[in-house]
DNA sequence: AATCCGTTGTAACATTTGTTACCGTCTATC
DNA sequence: GATAGACGGTAACAAATGTTACAACGGATT
């Protein structure tokens, strides 16, 4: 685990939180599609995530879902951070994008250490400052976007944490990230791909120049 | 400003801190409609608000607006916190909605405290949160409500903040902050008068049961 | 090969929202 | 009281999105 911090955290931290976060915290790994939180869990650790990705989504009443953004290596969850301290439920849920690694650490740790390290405090400021910029944009998408060009976001934003020119979703998974339906998602990626910027494949989509 | 800090700051912070804040801070009145933060403005100084009520916007592409929440006495600003510590530009538009009073802090002291008070450790933090929620439930409207659902919700929100069953706004104003047309606003509130829910006068709305 | 089920394509239609246009009313100002 | 400009009501239409229904296809299983 030290290895994985010092390659991923210690331009944020100094050596001595670096040691102590290998002390307390603990290495966890999640697969593919595996569910990190659900709506209402309460949270006793904070994730730092190591390698991987993992996406936030929302639900409406009736039990749909919005993707609301994902979280990369270096990354740490916002949401979680006060909900810890504040003994909250979760209002997202979070799902594993890829095969994840993330170390896990215990909420007093990360009460203590905000006394403590000038530089935790300014990686927790700086998670918040990321995280409210990353929900300005996604409220950007949903209000001023219209659906075509919300997919083709969508899409550039999947390749990106995928790293690969090819998508492994259905139209329907699609829909529920965006929150809409199927015939729509199928409808507009038939128009993407009749204007050769995608190739539909069944059960992926191969981008070609978005 | 020490009765100010006193009666609205002082279940939240200790006396020592409520003393550095009357000793750096200034007080600022502003105006119904006058602007405080621009898109794109730096910022020097975190408010901490007094009384009154402040609304934040996001601008689309093409100058149109959205109201994304409102702050009231005893919250502050969490985007200008970051804002402030990263020396980035504002990417929000603040407005006061009421004759409104706020203690303004330079950002140095803010930094300080961090490392010194633990009661401006968990502001910090619960601001943060609470602001996120807020942004979850901007989120739901737009994404889950059908804007005659928004229109009740932002009716209600207006109600809340000013205090009154009156809102003097214009259908076109309504239209603005809800990032749609003025046609469809009338159209609806059209409706919701029919129901006997409100009732409409020039300039101004009279909230009757919603 | 026959069957089942998840996936995709597509048409037809409904609903919601946005746009344009025009008119009447109110208010401030001259 | 004449005029101009902001405000609000409404119709007619356009565009975007959602819904329902059905057919074709692919892959897995029997």
């Amino acid at each position: 685990m030290i290895n994985d911090l010092r390659t991923n955290f210690s331009h944020l931290f100094e050596d001595s939180l670096i040691e102590e976060i290998n002390k307390v915290g603990s290495l966890r790994h999640v697969s593919e599609g595996e569910k990190l939180i659900e709506i209402g869990d309460y949270m006793r650790s904070m994730p730092l995530l190591v390698s991987g990705a993992i996406k936030i989504l929302r639900e409406d009443g009736e039990g749909d879902e919005l993707l609301l953004y994902f979280l990369e290596a270096g990354d740490t969850c916002a949401m979680t951070l006060t909900c810890c301290l504040g003994q909250k439920k979760s209002e997202i849920r979070a799902i594993a994008e890829l095969d994840t690694t993330l170390i896990m650490i215990p909420v007093q740790k990360m009460e203590e250490w905000m006394g403590k390290f000038r530089s935790w405090r300014n990686f927790v400021l700086s998670s918040y400052h990321t995280r409210l910029m990353e929900m300005l944009d996604t409220i950007d998408s949903i209000a001023f976007l219209n659906m075509d060009e919300r997919l083709v976001k969508y899409l550039r934003d999947k390749q990106k944490i995928g790293g690969e020119p090819i998508i492994n979703s259905t139209h329907q998974e699609i829909a529920y990230e965006l929150h809409t339906s199927r015939v729509v998602v199928s409808r507009l990626l038939k128009k993407l791909e009749t204007m050769g910027k995608i190739e539909l494949n069944r059960n992926s989509i191969r981008i070609i120049a978005l």
